[in-house]
Order: structure tokens, then C-alpha cells, then sequence
DNA sequence: GAGCACTAGTTAAATTTTTAACGAGTGCTA
DNA sequence: TAGCACTCGTTAAAAATTTAACTAGTGCTC
């Protein structure tokens, strides 16, 4: 299986993939451990706090997760039931909603940060020197702005 | 919430998380596009491929994958029905079980490849330059063997 | 201002993944 | 060689995720 990928690359590429898929597993394990949250539930809550009147529309949300829409809507009402969000209507639009930080969700972060910001740094950052790091930030910043221009793009005009 | 990692490292973590889920989506994407395979599916085949006899037991195969258990049974399961692995049982430990990669299954594998590593290139290789891959090998090589130690050492004796 | 294409988000069903419990086999120890 | 702790992998039920409709609302165009 030797083909279109010169074996430099080859061997970064499956360095990259095995080791994201562990620190991945990792960390949901530890924010699981240490906080009874997904890296998921997690997310939303930065998202949250960080927003102006710590609310997001729905749509706004989910793509900043990259959650599908459906697949937020579970998530929202899930964080919901365990009183971490709230949920209410949009004022300018009547088909929209918004997710809306509540104050155990605040507290759930406040708590859960310290751990899960420590476990990032175990597992990834401490093994860092300056120079990987800012090599990180280039790479996946430039790829991650690739991506998500080629997505926006991609749904609104066929390939010719 | 700026607790406990540098600005510097939280961009780094911040690009390449998102940058990750973006790259996953999109390959997977792809993926089912071109050849009708998950990412799951494409990796059991290229394990499988490059196994002697191509062919792995069940635990090694999950342990490659970083699967559970059940998840593996599962995933072979699927791939069974879809005619491209099958399973035997293991002649020298009757409890355990081999995956065996089918005539089928390599050609799926065959098939799938070219556009597959075209699409790694497109999203992520090409866009790095000498000294980026070469950071990247390191930087995960790295971190891909701490994560692997320590979770295999984790189960066995307790903290103390 | 009626018709219509499009957007926001939810719901229902199917699939996948996790969690927990289990059945069978191994291999050590007494 | 009986007992027992442990490993291998599967199964069953619960939870999460995807896929495919579908409801409601928007905002154009005529």
C-alpha cells in the first residue's frame, strides 16, 4: 500500500492520527474522572462563558462544536435535564432558540477547568518546547482555516 | 477562565483541537464519498493488509485500534456481513478469536486507498513544509508513546 | 400580500458506541 | 487435579450519534 504519500509523510501522518486518538481518549477520561463531564458538555460550557450575555443560537453553536444540528439539539437538551443550561427563545427570529449559560453551569466550569487545563498540559503541552509549540499553532491554525472555508463554501454551488 | 496554561499554549491547543475535528470530519467524509468506507472500516483493512496472514487476533486488533472490546466485536461484525473480513477461531488459545482479512476486503482496501491518501494530502500534507512534517512526527511520535505506556501501565498496580 | 424557496431547529428511526454483566478457557497454586 | 484469579471475547441494555423527514418561520419575487 504504498502510494501517493512519501513515506516522511506517511509516518507523520500515522504518528498524528494514533496520538490524537489517545489524547483524545485520555482526556475525556480524566474530565470524566475528575468531573463527571464529557469533553463535549465541556466545550459547550467555554463556548458559553466566552459569549456575550453567556448565550448562543443554536446554529451558532453547533458550529463552533462542529456538532451536527441534531446532534446539538441532544447535547443542549441533555445539559438541560442536568441543569447546566437553559434554553430560550430567539427575540428576532421565532424560529430560533438560544442555549443560555446557567449558574450551575458556570460553577460546573469553574470547577472542572482547573483539572481538565492540568490534564492538557500532562498529556500534551508540558512536552512541548516554545518552537513545537508555535510550529502547532501555525500547522493546524493554517489547516483549520482551510477547512473551514472549504466547508462554508462547498454546500452552495455544485463542482462546475 | 485563564488558569494554569499560557496564552502561547492555549492558542496551540485551541487550533489544534478544532483543526483536528475538522481533519476527521473531512476525511471521513471523503472516505464514505469515494468508497462507501468508514474510517474505522479503512483502518481494520490496512491493519489486517499488513499483518502476516493477514490476519490479528481480536485483542491485538483492538489494542491497535484503540477500541474497546465491544466496540471491535461490533465493527468485525459489520465488516463480516459486508464480506470483508471473517473469523476463525485461534488455534493455540481457544477462547480467543482472529480477524482474517478476505479476497474481498483487500480489494476494498485497493480500491479506497488512492483517493483516501489524496485526501490526506489535500487537507493536510500538502500544506506542510519539510521541517513541519518532520514536527510533527516528533511531536506525536512523542506523545503517542507516553500515552501508550502509560495506559498499559495504569491498570495493573495503583497509584501508591 | 400570495406563493415559494430557503433557513432554524426538532423529532423519529436506524445505527453506532458505551457500560455492565457474563460464559468459557487458561494457568497458577496448593 | 481442584480451586481460583484472571484473560478473551461476546452479549444485552442504555446512551449517543447519524440520517431522514418534518414543522415553523423568514424573506424574497411577483
Amino acid at each position: 500500500m504504498t502510494e501517493s504519500l512519501d513515506s516522511t509523510r506517511e509516518a507523520a501522518w500515522r504518528a498524528y492520527i494514533e496520538a490524537s486518538q489517545r489524547l483524545y481518549t485520555q482526556l475525556e477520561e480524566d474530565l470524566r474522572a475528575e468531573s463527571n463531564l464529557s469533553f463535549a458538555d465541556y466545550h459547550v460550557l467555554v463556548l458559553l462563558s466566552e459569549a456575550p450575555g453567556q448565550r448562543l443560537r443554536m446554529g451558532e453553536l453547533a458550529s463552533r462544536l462542529i456538532f451536527s444540528p441534531s446532534r446539538l439539539t441532544y447535547q443542549i437538551s441533555s445539559m438541560q435535564r442536568r441543569g447546566m443550561v437553559s434554553k430560550e427563545p430567539c427575540p428576532d427570529d421565532r424560529r430560533g432558540s438560544e442555549a443560555v449559560l446557567t449558574a450551575a453551569g458556570l460553577l460546573a466550569l469553574r470547577d472542572a477547568a482547573p483539572h481538565h487545563l492540568a490534564s492538557v498540559r500532562t498529556h500534551l503541552m508540558d512536552d512541548l518546547d516554545d518552537a513545537e509549540v508555535a510550529c502547532l499553532t501555525r500547522v493546524f491554525g493554517r489547516i483549520g482555516d482551510r477547512l473551514r472555508a472549504s466547508r462554508s463554501g462547498s454546500t452552495t454551488h455544485a463542482t462546475s
